[in-house]
DNA sequence: AGCATGACGAACA
DNA sequence: GTGTTCGCCATGC
């Protein structure tokens, strides 16, 4: 873990980190944004190693229904929904209510 | 070198 | 709505 992917990894905890209180948004959504398009999973191998950064909230990176596909790498897979429904993300059958009000493009809104 | 897997996504049946 | 198939590319066997 040295060079390549250092950028990379950079620009997608650069992203997360940008993500409002209480939004949310998908890898796919970070993939397009940051160039890689269709790279979608390589997000969420980026997602997986931040998952040791507080700074990256990675609860709030979803995939793109909604659903907490990333709870069971959690530390305790109720950790991601009781960290979403604190912001006042309602979570239910560990899918997101209401995902298009609380979802948060960067190319839309960040621009 | 190939093959399987994965915090994904889109297209199609 | 669900299930299958393919593309994506880093990692591990």
């Amino acid at each position: 873990m040295e060079d390549k992917q250092h950028t990379f990894f950079e620009n997608v905890y650069e992203v997360v980190k940008l993500i409002p209180k209480g939004r949310v948004t998908s890898y796919g959504t970070i993939a397009n944004y940051l160039g890689t398009k269709g790279s979608a999973r390589m997000v969420g191998w980026a997602m997986n190693a931040a998952h040791g950064l507080s700074d990256v909230p990675a609860h709030r990176v979803v995939n793109r229904i909604g659903v907490l596909s990333g709870k069971n790498h959690f530390s305790s897979p109720n950790e991601m929904q009781e960290r979403l429904e604190a912001e006042g993300i309602k979570v239910d059958d560990d899918r997101i209510m209401d995902f298009d009000e609380v979802f948060w493009d960067p190319m839309l809104e960040l621009l």
